[in-house]
DNA sequence: CTTGACCCTGGACTTAACTCCAAGGTTTAC
DNA sequence: GTAAACCTTGGAGTTAAGTCCAGGGTCAAG
């Protein structure tokens, strides 16, 4: 798979794919004329990138987890970072529904308070 | 509450406080002298900002969030941008849960697959 | 054998979100 | 009353994550 076809597949730009390669995100394989060779899976790796960015993730956490796991780390180096992931997803988790919370509220109660009632935002606390 | 006390509190620093009344997602009153004054709420209120930041959600967006909820917009527009928001929260959190899903196989699995098997990353595909 | 649609590299530019600094006024502690 | 620890503004600098462009190679169709 050329560039042009994973970026339409994987709705990202070429030059972006060509600076997650910079970074180290995602590697490719080459033509003998120079053109970059993707394998079918690289579609889901870059839609899992994108993924991580929209939930907050750099692009270096990533890449930290995706090169870990491609090799140069050990079995215990690994597990280590991914139990951190696993608990940095959770505790995202959480904020996320109380977030949810506290917009599903402001909507419930339909109240168009501001600034002047900052407390009426408290995330941590919940419908009354 | 002075910006020193308030940047403690909110951890973050005053410049970043002052760069979100520039950007207007927070205000202030002023003491005689100049000095910026906060009420208690905006520790929740930059909290909240930080949160939403750390999701995913740009300062923009968040702004136009806080500024329609303080007035300027229609109860039926408030209300559009918040059932929005909340679409946006769920499948973000449907997004976290499928991410969830891949590193915590990857980590039961603690098999260091890497590149060279990106189908092993499918976030769409459930644990087997 | 040229035209159009691809691809390559290197480097400059942009935007968001800070972060730092200079030059100066204010308040608090001794 | 003076030194340290606050605060003000304006503007420059930084980092991440792209985005764009110039100059040029490749390849299939007509």
């Amino acid at each position: 798979m050329r560039i042009g076809k994973l970026a339409e597949a994987s709705d990202v730009s070429r030059d972006t794919l060509r600076y997650y390669e910079k970074q180290g995100l995602i590697r490719a394989d080459r033509w003998p004329n120079g053109y970059r060779d993707y394998p079918e899976g690289m579609v889901d790796m870059v839609r899992l990138i994108r993924q991580g960015q929209a939930l907050g993730f750099s692009l270096k956490e990533i890449g930290a987890l995706v090169k870990g796991l491609g090799g140069g780390l050990s079995q215990g180096e690994v597990e280590t970072l991914l139990r951190g992931k696993l608990a940095e997803i959770d505790a995202r988790m959480q904020e996320l529904s109380n977030l949810r919370a506290v917009v599903a509220r402001r909507l419930a109660e339909a109240c168009p308070l501001g600034l002047d009632a900052p407390g009426s935002l408290d995330p941590t606390r919940v419908a009354s």
